[in-house]
RNA sequence: GCUGGCGUAGCUCAAUAGGCAGAGCACCUCACUUGUAAUGAGGAUGUUGGGGGUUCGAUUCCUCUCGCCAGCUCCA
């Protein structure tokens, strides 16, 4: 008998062959058949794996993460299985991991694409394995044995992973005809597979990498009930309906143009006005902490690029113009222009550090297939930042930074994930340098007292960085803020300062940006408050709307009042019922509607309806003038 | 850039096994003067993304190109 101690503590004598199932089933068949994996002390294995010595016994259930992500690989199993049910041979199978909400499977094949009509059909032979409730068993193998059989199989990319494995064993899972190499631990049978949906084709590299062959990529979604299921689609199609691209255009905020060319926005008044509100933030901000608004060219002759070093490794994404046999680089980065005003008269120590904010609007080719609405374009402004200090002041410097990242994510409301990224293997800059950017880097981290991940060897190869990533609808996460430290510019424009000793310095220069790309921003705002702007932002602050022409002088009084107190107003003074305008105003999701009829006339009032659909009480112009400004300063 | 899918009116979408391209909303006109999410009637709306080809005839088939979507790769 062997001694199984479970996570309270008790100890259950069992015998030998004992399995984790077994133990569960005698606590109880609810437990029994929530069950999909053990652990073993610190070894994750399989429900069914008998106990062969005493262990520390943890049963991992379905209702818990690690035990939904079990389920979704070895629904990842179930459908690579229905694909070689239904198209045998024609197709490989490769690797199909879990990822969030569901899971993929890549398969190789020359002959046949999938398409999204097939996804019906291998639902449907999905569901039929899992009906047969075919045990699913583990096998280890000596990994000549296992080549052998995928050899067989005409398995390459099996093969070729058990080969690269290098092991003397390797684990087989099979369910029924089927066999894959998998670490595993995986559920004890396919009957417990209940509510999945293949959701998407596209391709995938085999391996990541763009040198390899492209692979057909299956995403699909699995949950332990279709209940779940159900929601869970029901919250992709709500994410759908945040799309800044849908809302953008419903909302008249922006356009692409096809003439115009892929990637560049075209801001049509309210989307113009949305990104101006924004800037004017940012620039009264940045002037609060000591910043200098400076401003540089467009185009930059193309020497200035070479000595920067962009020629050399920035080039592809570039775009140049030649006139009169100079060649000037449009710029895809806001550096050069801050490093000339530095340079621009001897610094003393006593000048830093030198704080340079640019609204700078860059252009890069990004390649084609990366372009994707507002968050990724070729043309964008940056609220870019250089800070050029002494090497004593760069702990301080980023600490604000972060400190005004914070400031401003907190007034957008905006939740955000912290990276840091430390030194490449091809880096220039000395050891020393590293060390003292990196350390003030993650000490002003840890003082944030937020966690933060460590992309060890991440960084760019001219310094560390801290990486502030905001998440879109879709919860795709995208870069907006970063510090990084440049140890590369200052030297190659050979920047100096003199220090207190009389003798020259190099100083230290920040990069730093708080939104990012404004264009990115705006398009995760659209989608973080789902186009429904707070009252300081919204481009249409409040629309006036009569109930019929005889009060429209009156709106016209109310508006220039209004608008004579900044308030961005709209009238509405079309011959539509009111019923009409509202919606319209509703749909445009403007926060306040002021409704003139003909008792507001006569008392000299207003009558406010907030979008929520609350009305407030009538008031005079003056005090809804008030209100406003209050509701404006709970923001900012 | 790569793989796959897609491109019809301003928007959302029909249609044609290759044979006069259609609906709702929006737009315009008229009537109605309206009190908290759509008043009614009438009207106009297209190089079917663009070029080339096959065909008596192409929105439909082929090809190139531009753009969009999903993903991969990339993202100083």
């Amino acid at each position: 008998m062997l001694n199984v101690t479970l996570p309270d503590g008790t100890v259950k004598e069992v015998p030998v062959g004992t399995t984790p199932l077994d133990v569960a089933r005698s606590i109880g068949e609810g437990l029994a058949r929530q069950t999909v994996a053990a652990y073993f002390g610190d070894d994750l294995v399989d429900a069914s794996r008998p106990i062969e010595s005493d262990v520390h016994l943890r049963l991992v259930t379905l209702n818990t993460p690690e035990g939904l992500e079990i389920y979704r690989h070895s629904t990842a199993h179930l459908m690579a299985h229905a694909v070689k049910e239904l198209f045998g041979r024609e197709v490989q199978v490769t690797i199909g991991p879990a990822i969030e909400s569901g899971f993929y499977y890549d398969f190789y094949s020359d002959t046949h694409t999938f398409s999204p009509e097939e996804f019906d059909k291998i639902e449907q032979k999905m569901a039929e394995l899992a009906k047969e409730n075919l045990p699913i068993e583990r096998q280890v193998v000596k990994s000549a044995e296992a080549i052998k059989l995928f050899n067989e199989m005409g398995e390459d990319y099996k093969v070729e992973l058990i080969e690269d494995l290098g092991e003397e064993e390797v684990s087989l899972y099979r369910q029924g005809t089927f066999v894959d190499l998998c670490r595993g631990p995986h559920i004890p049978s396919t009957g417990m597979l209940k509510a999945f949906k293949l959701t998407s084709v596209a391709g995938a590299y085999w391996r990541g990498d763009e040198k390899n062959a492209m692979l057909q990529r299956i995403y699909a979604t699995a949950f332990t009930d279709k209940k779940e299921l159900k929601q869970h689609l029901h919250r992709l199609e709500e994410a759908k309906k945040r799309d800044h691209r849908k809302l953008g255009r419903e909302l008249d905020l922006f356009s692409f143009n096809d003439e115009a060319g892929a990637g560049l926005v075209i801001w049509h008044p309210k989307g113009a006005l949305l990104r101006t509100i924004i800037e004017d933030f940012e620039k009264r901000e940045h002037f609060k902490r000591g910043y200098d608004i400076v401003m540089g060219p467009q185009i930059l002759r193309t020497e200035l690029w070479k000595t920067s070093g962009h020629f050399d490794n920035y080039r592809e994404n570039m775009y140049f113009t030649e006139v009169d046999e100079q060649s000037y680089g449009i710029k895809p980065m806001n550096c050069l222009a801050h490093m000339l005003i530095f340079k621009s008269k001897k610094r003393s120590y006593r000048d830093l550090p030198q704080r340079y904010f640019e609204l700078g609007t860059v252009h890069r080719h990004e390649k084609s297939g990366v372009l994707h609405g507002l968050l990724r374009v070729r043309g964008f402004t940056q609220d870019d930042a250089h800070i050029l200090c002494t090497p004593e002041q760069l702990d301080g410097e980023i600490k604000k930074v972060l400190g005004f990242v914070r400031d401003v994510m907190g007034i957008f409301g905006f939740e955000y994930e912290l990276e840091i990224s430390t030194r490449p293997e091809k880096a220039i800059g000395s050891d020393e340098d590293w060390e003292r950017a990196t350390h003030a880097l993650k000490s002003a981290l840890d003082d944030t007292g937020l966690p933060y991940e460590v992309n060890e060897g991440d960084g760019a190869f001219y310094g560390p960085k801290i990486d502030i990533k905001l998440k879109d609808a879709l919860d795709r996460k995208w870069q907006c803020a970063t510090i990084q430290c440049d140890f590369t510019l200052p030297e190659r424009f050979d920047l100096s300062y003199i220090g207190s000793d009389g003798e020259k310095h190099r100083p230290v220069m920040v990069h730093r940006v708080i939104l990012g790309a404004i264009e990115r921003f705006i398009g995760v705002l659209i989608e973080h408050y789902a186009g429904n702007f707070p009252l300081w932002i919204a481009p249409v602050q409040v629309k006036v709307l009569n109930v019929t022409d005889s009060q429209a002088a009156y709106v016209e009084q109310v508006c220039e009042e209004l608008r004579s107190e900044g308030v961005r107003v709209q009238a509405d003074l079309r011959n539509e019922k009111l019923g009409f305008k509202i919606r319209e105003a509703q749909m445009e999701k403007v926060p306040y509607m002021l409704v003139i009829g003909d008792q507001e006339v006569a008392a000299g009032t207003v009558t406010a309806r907030h979008r929520s659909g609350e009305n407030l009480e009538p008031m005079k112009p003056a005090d809804f003038i008030r209100f406003i400004h209050e509701e404006c300063k709970l923001y900012h």
